[in-house]
DNA sequence: GTAACCGGTTTCCTAAAGTATACCAGTATC
DNA sequence: GATACTGGTATACTTTAGGAAACCGGTTAC
């Protein structure tokens, strides 16, 4: 009756894989608005606080750290008094517009169905 | 699901929400490995505990149900006997083909990366 | 009758993710 | 000298995701 495709199939894992790659990195509560925030400008520690409505100190700085090892963000020392701390996307961060891209009109069309969905009884 | 912080800026709310939303949809240990198993073709209910591997029932059930209420899949009785249960992707579920594979292919140039860093010492 | 399939549910437990709060050294302001 | 800014840490706690195992009624096969 159904035919029998085998996951175990290595051809699945090669798919499978990557994919799980990129949703780790963006996985978590703050990773991927941390990321929106960046886009829209450098940010330093305090300012990125207080943008990011709710995050504290030490989630902020977990996730920066994660990010940073990830080479999506680059973290900068400016030798001012008091030294002050800037965060930027890297190139490579900034390449995963696209796939922010894809996911948002995904997300977009979702909430259209789910809300026009839910109007008829 | 779970999502009521406001970030500051509105521009950035409208960009982040929908994003989340796709995120939602796809975060857990397991949903994605359903997707794509479904993408492989109609499945029975023992027939994905036994693909999937390592999934329990109790994780099967809940990780369905929960797609199901996202119209991402279709779950239909067969009156046979003993009755069986067929799991298919719906079309919307298979609309989310292009998201995996933004998703796929950023995480194949991730990898790549990192291995080639990873090189020199 | 008993074992093994079907499609699940229930209960209990642990590991991980996230939160709350206090704290650090340094500088500048009043 | 108290307050508030800089960029964070440390410790302790709660909440959630997921795992293990037993169990359910029903059906078929031995």
């Amino acid at each position: 009756m159904t035919l029998n495709h085998t996951m175990s199939n290595p051809e699945c894992r090669r798919h499978l894989l990557p994919i799980r790659d990129a949703l780790d990195i963006l996985s978590g509560k703050w990773k991927l608005q941390i990321l929106v925030s960046l886009l829209l400008g450098n940010k330093r520690f305090r300012e990125m606080q207080r943008e990011v409505d709710g995050i504290t100190a030490r989630m902020l700085s977990k996730e920066l750290k994660e990010l940073e090892m990830n080479r999506l963000v680059k973290r900068t020392v400016h030798d001012t008094t008091p030294v002050t701390v800037e965060y930027s996307l890297t190139d490579y961060g900034r390449s995963l517009q696209p796939v922010l891209t894809a996911l948002e009109n995904w997300g977009l069309e979702h909430r259209r169905r789910i809300l026009t969905e839910a109007l008829p009884v």
